[in-house]
DNA sequence: GTTTAACCCTGCACGC
DNA sequence: TGCGTGCAGGGTTAAA
């Protein structure tokens, strides 16, 4: 789940679940569960899942925001709920009839009815619970970058960032310390809308590449969302509401290893880069 | 400073 | 049919 996911995300949560008060919270049993509440498996803690718990159990959500990939669901009583999806982690709303889906690993029940799910087969998710005041010493959102949706994000400031580092142009998108909330699909298309290559360096951009790069990067990132994400056959994102995103079919170069480019029908090719699957067309991308 | 590889985990597509 | 193998991916960390 990247940015665009992440953000529908987020929506949803602030549609549905901001003013509910939470009655309970449960980690589910078997190893798994407890991995996902890692964060709070500490030296000298008693019982992991009431460490967590116990600090959800009759607060109200007053917000949800959204670092980079991360959602932030705030609680009244100072405390937020930090959730990281990984690659195959889901909220899911339902309501207690209804069967728990396998790798259900946290269950937050309303006082009102109904629940929130947390999902995730591949535990890369993850989910703790910190005091807002404490949030700006998090280790994990500590060295977040920019958000290419906030307004500082501009396209002289990240230009001067790109030519002070000498480094290939598809790693760096995705190095949440640069720029925030792209994974392995959106800086490929990210990529593909600019016309530069995975492997071009960072510090060779013309001026004119890096406007190319910026505007593609607010484009991308808004029209997905505007399609609710990306939805692959094999990592089934879905919404808060269980309903799959549209984005996959937009897709210009991610996944289309073979098929012809959609702006001038070369075929489109894929490299392994710094452990990553890339996708590029040869023709449009230099 | 930059890059690579390993690790965590499960589901799925393969090949035999 | 059924099993083993390899791959995928986000983020962190150690090593090159």
């Amino acid at each position: 789940m990247e940015l665009p996911e992440v953000e529908v995300m987020r929506r949803d949560l602030e549609k549905d679940v901001v003013g509910r008060r939470i009655k309970e919270a449960e980690v589910r049993q078997g190893p798994n569960a407890l991995r996902v509440i890692r964060r709070h498996n500490k030296p000298g803690t008693k019982g992991v899942r009431k460490e967590f718990t116990s600090h959800l159990a009759g607060r109200k959500i007053t917000k949800v925001e959204r670092k980079g990939k991360y959602l932030l669901l705030h609680l009244d009583g100072a405390d937020v709920l930090v959730v990281h999806f990984g690659m195959s982690g889901q909220f899911l709303r339902a309501t207690k009839r209804q069967p728990l889906p396998p790798h259900t690993h946290v269950v937050i029940t309303f006082a009102q009815g109904g629940d929130v799910r947390f999902v995730d087969p591949r535990t890369f998710g993850e989910m703790f619970v910190t005091a807002a005041d404490d949030l700006g010493t998090v280790r994990e959102l500590a060295h977040i970058a920019i958000d290419p949706l906030e307004d500082t994000f501009t396209w002289a400031s990240f230009g001067e960032y790109l030519s002070q580092r000498a480094a290939k142009m598809k790693p760096l998108l995705m190095d949440q310390k640069v720029i925030s909330g792209l994974g392995n699909i959106y800086s490929d298309e990210v990529l593909f809308g600019a016309g530069l290559r995975h492997d071009r360096m960072s510090d060779t951009l013309s001026s004119g590449e890096v406007r190319r790069l910026y505007r593609a990067v607010q484009e991308i990132v808004q029209e997905a969302i505007r399609y609710r994400g990306t939805t692959l056959p094999d990592e089934a994102y879905v919404d808060l509401f269980g309903r799959p995103g549209e984005y996959q079919n937009e897709l210009k170069v991610y996944g289309r290893k073979g098929l012809p480019c959609r702006r001038c029908r070369t075929p489109i090719e894929s490299v392994t880069i710094s452990g990553r699957r890339s996708f590029y067309c040869p023709q449009c991308q230099s």
